[in-house]
DNA sequence: AATGAATGAGCCTTCATTCAT
DNA sequence: GATGAATGAAGGCTCATTCAT
C-alpha cells in the first residue's frame, strides 16, 4: 500500500495510455504529448521513465500482451490429455477470445505494426507468436500421422491459423453475419472445417496421392 | 494525342514510385522527399499534381489497382461451366496469383489502409474485394446445396478467403517452408482443405446435427 | 545580378551570421533560433541549406578561413627567394596579422572548439593548419644544417609557433604592455628571439654538444 | 571530526569526478547525469551540495589547482640562490610537470576557461598565474640587465611562458616527435632556446641597435 | 544527508505545403 | 508545366533544476 508516488505508478499510468494510443492510431500518428496529455504527467515523463519513445512501445505492447494472456490460457481451458480435437477448439477458441476480447490492443498494435513498419517489435512478436504456433503444429502433426512431410503440417497449420486471424471490421465489406455470431459458434465452424481439411489430407497421404 | 510533355508522364513516374513506397513502408513512413528524389521531379511536383498527400495515395492505388486486374481475370482462367471444385481452384489460384505478383503492390496496400484507415481507400477496396467475394460464394452455395443457411455460406467463404489473404512476411515469424513452395501448390492445398471443409459443413446439414 | 533570390544569398546570409554567432559563443551555445533570427530567415532554413548543424559549423568556419587567407598570404608578403630570416619573418608577420584581424573569427572558433570538442572541424582544422607549420619547419631545416634531427625541428618549430599563437586577453592579467604594442614590433622580436634560439641550437649541434 | 557519514566524502567524490569530465568535455559538455553516474550519487546531489552547476565547477576547479600546486613547487627545485639560467630552467620544469600531470587536468580547465569565459574562474586563475609570471619576470629583468625597458621584458617573458603553454593535443595535428619527449628534454630546450632569445635582446640593447 | 521522481524550457530536426518565378 | 526556395507547425529528446520524502 502506497501513499505517495514511487514512479510506478506513474510509469503504469503512461504504459495504460500509450497502449491505448498506439492500439488507436499506431506508433508513428501518437506522439509524446498526446500520451503526456491523458495520462497527466510531463512530456518529459515519457524520456525519465523509458528512455526513448521506443522502449515505451516496446513495452507498452509487452503489457497489452501479458494482460491478454493472462485472461485469455492458451489451450482455451481444454486439458492436455483431451483428444487433439478437443485441444484444437479450445486453442482457437482461445485466439478468437483475445482477438474479439474489448480491452484487446494487442491485435491492433500488431496490424498498425504491419502498416507502418518500425521493426521495433519485431522480434519480441516473433516470440509471443511462435508459441500459438508450435501449439497447433503439434496437433496438426499428431491428427496426420506418421506420413505426413514438414510440408503438410506447415500448410494445415496456415489454413488453420489464417481463418482465425482473419480480419474483422473488413473495410469496404462486411461481414456482419458472422460479426453476429457467437465467439463459440465461429470457433466451433473453424474446427469442424480444419478437422476435414485436415483429415482429407490425411487420407489423401495414406491413398498415396500426391497432394 | 500529346504535343510536347505535357505533364502527363511526370504524373505517371509519380504515381509508380509513390505506389511502391506506400506498399512498402505505409503511407506515414513515405515522405514527398523520398518519392521525389527516386521519381526524379521537384519536391513541389507532388503538391503540383495531386494537391496533397492524400490524394497521390488513392490515385497510387487507384492505378496498382486497375493494372493488376488486367493481368489476372478472377476466374483463374477456369470455364464457368467447368465442375466447382475447379471453379473454385481457379478463383484461389487467381487471388493467390495477384497477392504475389512481384509487380504489384497492392495487396500490400490493402494490409496498410486496413490497419491504418485514412479512410481515402475505402471504397475502392471495397469494389476490389466484392466480386470476389461473390464468386466464392456462389461457388460454396452450390457445393452446400439447398439446406444451407446464410451464415453456414458465409462461414465457408470466410474459412477460403481467409486462407488466401493470409499474411505474409509476418512480423517476427517465418512461414519460410510454405513462402518457398510454388503458388500452384498453396493453391492445390488450399482447394483441397477447403472442399473437404466444405463437404464436411454439408454432411452435418445433411444428417441434421446441429452445427 | 540577381534580382530575386537564388538561395545563394540566403545561404550566405547564414553563414556570415553562423560563424560570428560560432566564434562568440560556440557550437554548443549557439541555436538555430538566434542564427535564423539574426539572419531573418525561417528556423527551418538552416536544414535545409546545411542538412545539419554540424554541416553549418564546417562551412562557417571554412568561410571564414579562406576570407582571412585571402586577406593575409602566408608567407606575408615576402619572396620566397628572400634570406631564410626574412622569410620567417614574414610568416610570423602573416600569423600574428591573421590573429589579430578584427574580423578574424576563425581564431575563436578553433579556441572554442578546443574547449568544447566537437570533432566536426578536427580534420579540417589540421589541414588549415599544416601548411603553415611544414612553411616553418622548412625553414628551421635550412637555418640549422643538415646536422638537425627531426626532433630538433621539430623542437624549434614548436618555439616558434608557440610564441606567435600565444593567448591574447589572458585571463586573470593582462599582457597590456603587449598588446599595446605594433603587430610589426611584435613579430619583430618573435623572429629576432626565435633565430638567435635556432643559432644556438645549430651552435650546440656543430659543437657537438648534446642538447 | 566527524561523527558519520557527514556529507564531505560525497561532496569530495563528485568533485573529484566532474574535476576530470569538465577538463576532458568542458562545462557545456558534461552533464549532471554523467558526473553522478560516475561518482554513484544521487542527480540531485550536484544542486543540493553545490546548488548550482556553475558553483560546482568553480570548485571543481579550485580542488585540482590547490592540490596541484602542493605536488609541485614553482621553483622547480632549485634553490633561489642559483644562477638565474638554472632557475629559469627550474621554473621551465615545474610548469611542464603541471601541465603534464596526468592526476591534474587543470591546465586543461584553464584552455577551456579561456575558449569558453563563464567569468567564474578568472579571478582563481589569475592567481594561479601571475606568481609563475612575476618569477619568469625577474630572472628575465636580471639576464637582460639595467638598459631592458618594460616592453622588452615583457616580451621576452611573454616567449618564454608561450612555449610552455604550448596547446598539447592539437587539434588536428599532431606534434607527435615532441609529445613522446621526456619533459626534461623539452625543458632544456626550451631553457637554452630562450636563453639564447634573451642574449640576443641584450645584445641588440648594449649594441645600440633598435629592437 | 540524501534520494528518486518529476518538471519546463528549449533544442535540433522533419516534413507537408506554399510561393515566386 | 515545372521548379527550387522557403516556411510553420510540430515532434522527439536533453538537461539543469526542484520537490516531496
Amino acid at each position: 500500500m502506497r501513499f505517495r508516488k514511487d514512479g510506478e505508478e506513474t510509469r503504469q499510468r503512461i504504459l495504460k495510455v500509450a497502449s491505448r494510443l498506439f492500439a488507436e492510431k499506431g506508433y508513428r500518428n501518437t506522439t509524446h504529448e498526446q500520451i503526456c496529455r491523458l495520462a497527466k504527467v510531463n512530456t518529459a515523463a515519457i524520456n525519465y521513465h523509458f528512455r526513448k519513445k521506443e522502449t515505451l512501445y516496446a513495452e507498452a505492447w509487452q503489457m497489452a500482451f501479458s494482460e491478454l494472456l493472462k485472461k485469455h490460457p492458451a489451450d482455451g481451458g481444454v486439458s492436455p490429455d483431451a483428444k487433439p480435437e478437443e485441444r484444437l477448439h479450445g486453442m482457437i477458441l482461445s485466439i478468437l477470445r483475445r482477438i474479439t476480447d474489448p480491452d484487446n490492443k494487442i491485435f491492433e498494435i500488431i496490424n498498425k505494426e504491419h502498416a507502418n513498419p518500425t521493426g521495433i517489435l519485431t522480434e519480441t512478436i516473433g516470440k509471443t507468436i511462435m508459441p500459438i504456433r508450435t501449439g497447433i503444429e503439434s496437433i496438426v502433426r499428431k491428427i496426420l500421422g506418421g506420413k505426413a512431410s514438414e510440408q503438410d503440417v506447415q500448410l494445415c497449420r496456415m489454413s488453420i491459423m489464417s481463418q482465425c486471424f482473419r480480419r474483422r471490421r473488413r473495410i469496404g465489406g462486411h461481414d456482419s453475419v458472422i460479426d453476429k455470431m457467437d465467439i463459440e459458434e465461429i470457433a466451433a465452424h473453424i474446427t469442424h472445417f480444419s478437422i476435414d481439411g485436415i483429415n482429407g489430407v490425411r487420407k489423401r497421404l495414406e491413398s498415396g496421392k500426391s497432394r
